[in-house]
DNA sequence: TTGTCTGCAAACGTTTTGCACGACC
DNA sequence: GGTCGTGCAAAACGTTTGCAGACAA
């Protein structure tokens, strides 16, 4: 598949293993940036590969996360939601429709924190309230 | 019990009922700023209350959190962990000995957020890393 | 060939639910 | 008396584990 060669060499610069599972993983996460659950990856990608397991989505996203291609965000309680690496930014959630949303503030106080005792590998900022559209919606 | 005499005026204000187990909770999360889980909670309490539940417990964290009077922490993927709310602060995970360790920054960015299209009420701050001690210990 | 990955089933740990009982306005 | 809180047991849920066979390098 033409369209998997960028993410072949992705693996292959992290020396991980090329598997199509792994591909297929990466594509739908490159593609879909909706911060889907580790479920959604799975009845997704399915669809075109009914044999796929969610142990391997795991799996999978266990790698690419230690490797630092994609990014775990346990902004909710329930279930884990997953992002593909680009810039950094932040999340919102809304607590009345659910959705998340991505947040294109700078982090200031991230060049504070890496001059902190602490050696800072992770940054997330998470926010909640209501969203635009609920606030419109509900005139809140 | 004098101790807890503000803890029912807290619970008074908000209107919640005020019940031993609710300040009970309420005071060890006053007392003890280690972000305990549900289940350290539960175990805490239990020695001086046979009875509790662990359903308790959590429906109890569930209103305080509702109304404002406890954080709930969800920087790492497996427990909540459960904070009194005083004044803001963010929250460090050490990667290495799982300690969370409060962070004094402030959040200019905050503001920022604050004059957003969205209604923003709550702000996380979860940065992740190698803790001082650890970093010591490992060279790192 | 060697080590790693996949997929199934079962286990796990945290949190939620249903329900009966009890406490409090 | 009616609402709400408690505590028990069981269920639900997301995630992890053990393992056998398959695959990538």
């Amino acid at each position: 598949m033409v369209i998997l060669k960028d993410y072949v060499k992705l693996l292959r610069k992290h020396k991980l293993k090329i598997t199509p599972q792994r591909l297929e993983i990466i594509n739908f996460l490159d593609k879909n940036r909706t911060h889907p659950t580790a479920n959604e990856i799975y009845s997704a990608l399915k669809k075109n590969n009914p044999s796929l397991s969610k142990t391997t989505v795991y799996n999978s996203l266990d790698k690419l996360i230690q490797h630092n291609l994609v990014n775990e965000l346990t902004i909710s309680k329930s279930e884990s939601r997953y992002d593909f690496k680009n810039e950094m930014h932040h999340h919102f959630l809304c607590k009345n429709c659910g959705q998340i949303i991505d947040i294109e503030v700078e982090c200031p106080f991230l060049d504070k924190m890496l001059n902190s005792k602490h050696k800072v590998e992770e940054v997330h900022g998470y926010f909640k309230g209501i969203c635009e559209n609920c606030r419109k919606k509900k005139n809140n």
